[in-house]
DNA sequence: TTGAAAGCGCTAACAA
DNA sequence: TTGTTAGCGCTTTCAA
């Protein structure tokens, strides 16, 4: 019954004690195959008695499929990304595949993992907030893999990206801290190199322009909570200090809170507004109550995973650029104007295959 | 030089292009091979300009090592699961592994997702915070295949684990809002079911009784931040409200803090006190300034490497428990007392394989 | 140092 | 419905 011997178990062990061929037992392993049941029934039998299971790596050998999706993530701190790798590898199990994940940090060079992601003969690259070097796009093109920035979008439209509209949120921020009738703006980057941080401060600056308000005072936050709070210290340190600042993430919006409120004992909403970008979880809970930018992580996965069904389904499937549309979330970290700006500009629906 | 045939190049088109054999490319692609300078020179030359890069999955065949790990999660919204998924993701791939990833529910049943581990040979399974069945702990120990529990322990002694010391942390936390003076406690429960929390519980408990403190009240929060808000907001609305609350772990710690200071304006650490458990990031936010005990992740992370290091090495190795000491970190959301009690238990040393 | 040849464990024709 | 056979792309003897 048991085994000991460390040679695992085989489908010709299977085959030869039930009874049957190896193809049989092949057979009895596969969904939808012409098999007779009792003929299934005696392979299982067999099977769960000497403790077989296929090899998907024999498997994968021959059907040239791997089931593998590779996932890399840029840390997993950010609860933005958390939750987006949470929710993508739910999808990705859903629909039968498994995520080989990479957790980078976040100024790695990703190529040598890419180097190694491919090695797994994955079916398709994920990247959550990464950047992808024009040379590997052009190496994953031309294997024909699927490559799907998630968060993020490339310079050189050859592979697919999902955003959500980050230019369009930072031109409705400053909208809606004008509105408010704050005089004295602030703008707490993520990294200069990034231009998801700068997509968000263009529509912000632009807009402000547009609309003749006075420049405003910038800082970097390296895209953390301990960058944001050294950047908030600085920003307030400043002889005529900011009455309103936009911060790049909600991570940094956290971080600027936990200086004004926590250590300066500001009350914000009242004596300065704080406003985020991403909507995580945690600007939600009474403590933060944030006032940020959603982006909508569930349109973001599912528009994802039917790109990825697409790129899966179709070999050299034009790459796609989706980006979706988000939205104010008003909460009380930023004071609330008497009449709000209307945001309705025409989304983008989500992508479809 | 572009390929555009969906046929994937293999080691022969190399070997043809560079006019040596097929073993003479697998050998310029495997480290430490015995051959020639400029044969490898070739080789690497005619594999750039096909873009060849070897199947890991052909190797795994035949060497029969996946180079993967199996790593199951129950999902990533506590911040605590996330920062031991990402320390140990990055040991995993230091080493040379790969992580093949499942995020759960909570409540899933991990039987199915393990039999498709298996299939994938992984040459081990990391099970952070997630139970494993009797029926699987089995199935596993019978086709060899390393077990590890990562902050979680097992009744059946057959597969490894690693935590800290829950009862004795549970014990310090009694011990230390005893010395605070504080008359009426209360204990926020992660779940009835998980033993974690019932060890914590135990030793919380077990040392009020033995110091002859008052008995406690208790709630569940489900081991989620809204959980515990809902059982805070409970304990709260009692005729006789508790002066010290304890909770099973950080979020839920971070829960009672929302309610109590957001929701009803109290200070921690003066009208009230609240005590976690595992000791996250945001803990030390000034917002939270969470008073806690402190689970020694980098070295259960360490411990896990080690551990996995030795099973990898050696196929039936015997099961490790590995309990590591944690320590209380004294922040602001606790009353501190003016003699803090002794807590210098003799703490076992992390595992070294 | 090199090449020829034999598999690793499975799937997928094909024939029976 | 079943068994036979030929590989999938690689590593690894074994001879040369």
């Amino acid at each position: 019954m048991a085994d000991s011997s460390r040679r695992p178990v085989t489908s010709y062990d299977v085959a030869k004690l039930a009874g049957v061929s190896q193809s049989a037992v092949s057979r009895a392993f596969t969904e939808g195959a012409k098999i007779a049941d009792s003929t299934r029934e005696k392979v299982h039998q067999a099977a769960a008695t000497l403790g077989y299971r296929p090899s998907f790596i024999a498997r994968s050998l021959i059907t040239r499929r791997s089931n593998l999706i590779g996932v890399v993530v840029p840390g997993l701190v950010n609860p933005f990304y958390a939750a987006l790798l949470d929710a993508l590898s739910h999808a990705l199990n859903q629909m039968g595949y498994r995520v080989l994940l990479f957790s980078m940090l976040q100024d790695d060079d990703t190529d040598p993992i890419l180097e190694e992601v491919l090695r797994h003969r994955v079916e398709a690259v994920v990247m959550v907030s990464s950047s992808l070097s024009s040379h590997f796009s052009y190496e994953c093109q031309r294997s024909g893999l699927p490559v799907l920035l998630l968060n993020r979008t490339n310079d050189s439209a050859t592979v697919s990206s999902i955003t959500s509209d980050n230019v369009g949120g930072g031109a409705a921020i400053a909208d809606f801290l004008l509105a408010g009738g704050h005089q004295q703006l602030a703008f707490i980057a993520g990294r200069d190199s990034s231009s998801t941080s700068r997509d968000r401060e263009t529509g912000f600056v632009q807009r402000l322009a547009q609309r003749g308000a006075a420049p405003i005072m910038r800082e970097t936050g390296d895209w953390s909570l301990m960058g944001a709070m050294a950047a908030t210290r600085r920003l307030m340190a400043s002889s005529s200090p900011p009455d309103a600042v936009f911060c790049a993430n909600d991570m940094m919006a956290i971080g600027a809170l936990n200086v004004i409120v926590g250590e300066m004992g500001c009350l914000a909403g009242r004596d300065i507004s704080i406003v985020g970008f991403d909507d995580i979880a945690m600007g939600a809970w009474p403590l933060f109550n944030l006032t940020t930018w959603q982006q909508p992580l569930t349109e973001m996965v599912a528009s994802a995973i039917a790109i990825l069904r697409a790129q899966l389904a179709q070999q050299d499937c034009a790459p796609v650029q989706c980006q979706l549309p988000g939205k104010l979330i008003l909460r009380g970290s930023a004071r609330i104007p008497a009449i709000l700006p209307d945001f309705s500009d025409d989304p983008l629906p989500p992508y479809r295959a």
